[in-house]
DNA sequence: CATGGGATTGACT
DNA sequence: GTCAATCCCATGC
């Protein structure tokens, strides 16, 4: 196989899983919105069950799309200044979603260097409201088919299929935090601070 | 309806 | 290391 062909595009099925399954999977895979892409390096999940989701207190207005169909994208507005990108995992009716925590930038680079006021390519997408803005990714993409939509997400190249991930724990939350799901690729240089 | 906090980032001491 | 920005939304009265 050449890795000249692109890969294939994501399904809906491939989110049909258990959420830590989708998040430790989607390392390596491309995510692309039009011009802009990246290498998927940095994720977490986030299930119902556990204090730190949205989907904890039940399908509120904000959390209703956490319960959506799978392959369901689900962006929402943190500390009033930066869009965070998840796609919904799991069954409809249950709120689980992996939260895209950073990319490696593949294409358009320069287009993200405008986007975001900065030229290092470390400081492009390393963080979960840096990669939002460097692929212009915003509120108005909540709730939108991940296998059909603008926004899509790639199948790991087979470049990368001997990718070795590693675990850890969630960064960022107060709640729930002994849960090992952080999922990275190990020694990634685009990792979150 | 009023209030408080947050799955972050960048600037500054 | 500290801290403000900025606004949606969950909560409580």
């Amino acid at each position: 196989m050449s890795d000249c062909v692109s890969a294939p595009r994501l399904g809906a099925e491939f989110f049909d899983r258990p959420v830590v399954e989708v998040a430790r999977d989607l390392i390596g895979c491309t995510l692309v919105h039009g011009p802009t892409s990246g290498t998927i390096v940095e994720t977490e999940a986030y299930h119902q069950s556990e204090a730190a989701c949205h989907a904890y207190r039940g399908p509120t207005p904000r959390a209703r799309t956490l319960f959506d169909s799978p392959g369901t994208t689900y962006v929402y507005l943190s500390y009033g200044v930066h869009s965070l990108f998840n796609v919904v995992a799991e069954r409809e009716g249950t709120g689980a979603a992996v939260l895209l925590r950073a990319l490696a930038p593949l294409d358009g680079v320069q287009t993200m260097r405008r986007r975001r006021g900065r030229n290092g390519l470390g400081e492009l997408c390393s963080g979960p409201g840096k990669l939002t803005q460097a692929l212009a990714i915003g509120l108005k993409h909540n709730g939108i088919g991940i296998a059909t939509g603008p926004i899509s997400i790639l199948a790991r190249p087979g470049a990368l299929q001997g990718l070795r991930v590693a675990e850890s724990r969630r960064i960022g939350i107060s709640l729930a935090t002994e849960l090992p799901w952080r999922f990275t690729a190990a020694e990634s240089p685009f990792l979150s601070k």
